[in-house]
DNA sequence: CCATATATTCTAGTTAACTAGAGATGAAAC
DNA sequence: GTTTCATCTCTAGTTAACTAGAATATATGG
């Protein structure tokens, strides 16, 4: 076999999925210009193709034409599942799930100043204290 | 063309740096045994094909065999570029860039518990202290 | 109604990421 | 020296992730 599938979006439905978690439902048409504004510029049979796909894995759903001919789409998982899900993935596969590493990469990724820092210790002491109780 | 590859490992070529970051030099023997230990037995020559292929990458380094003629790895890349390289690249793709969106999914991930959460807050104000200096 | 623009379906091609066999080649044992 | 065994090289196949054209169907304005 070749590469097993993740059960989280490829790089190109990510970017679909983003675009429908801002505005939907949308057609293929405003799908297809919302990626060339975000300068991935691709054939209109392409985005069909591809949204084909995502509704067979369940990612979006495909709704029925109100006016016109053209089919609309809107997302069936949200945004914070996925991102949660491929974070918690990175975390294991990367990071063998440690939650520091995790911390002390994001503080080399990220040049954060003096605020920044101050509102992820407010976000730790919130969840701190939710814990406690 | 197909998927653009990011300049990240994939996740075999990973599985192969850990093994490989965990102990260095190895022969392909030493590296599918280390592999079929986690669960992923490959084919001899699979291995070698991808040793291969990760030399041309530049991940890894080909050396001339000591005695008998098998030769030997290691790693070209360090463990901290890897993960670091790999949680910006998610920290801009899928939370645009955000680290409180990063930490706040951390909290939904992992469980974390009050002894956690406290190691956290310590890196935290270790940071600040460092940044404030 | 008919032209034209637009959308869809169907088909097919490319590349990266694996996956591994067949045969050659070198080492080591006897 | 020759057999045997491990290891290598070369070649080739599969699948997922894109990418898009050609043919087809359908609105919608005039």
């Amino acid at each position: 076999m070749a590469r097993p599938n993740s059960e989280y979006p490829t790089e190109l439905e990510l970017q679909i999925l983003k675009v429908l978690w801002d505005d939907e439902p949308m057609t293929v048409r405003d799908v297809r210009d919302a990626l060339a504004a975000g300068g991935r510029d691709l054939a209109h049979t392409t985005v069909i193709t591809m949204l084909g796909t995502m509704v067979d894995k369940g990612q979006i759903e495909k709704l029925e034409p109100t006016q016109g001919k053209a089919f609309r789409f809107s997302p069936l998982i949200q945004r914070d599942d996925v991102s949660r899900g491929m974070l918690g993935d990175l975390v294991e596969r990367v990071f063998d799930g440690s939650a520091e590493a995790v911390m002390l990469s994001l503080f080399d990724v990220k040049e954060l100043d003096e605020d920044e820092l101050a509102s992820l210790r407010k976000l730790l002491n919130k969840k701190m204290r939710e814990v406690k109780s």
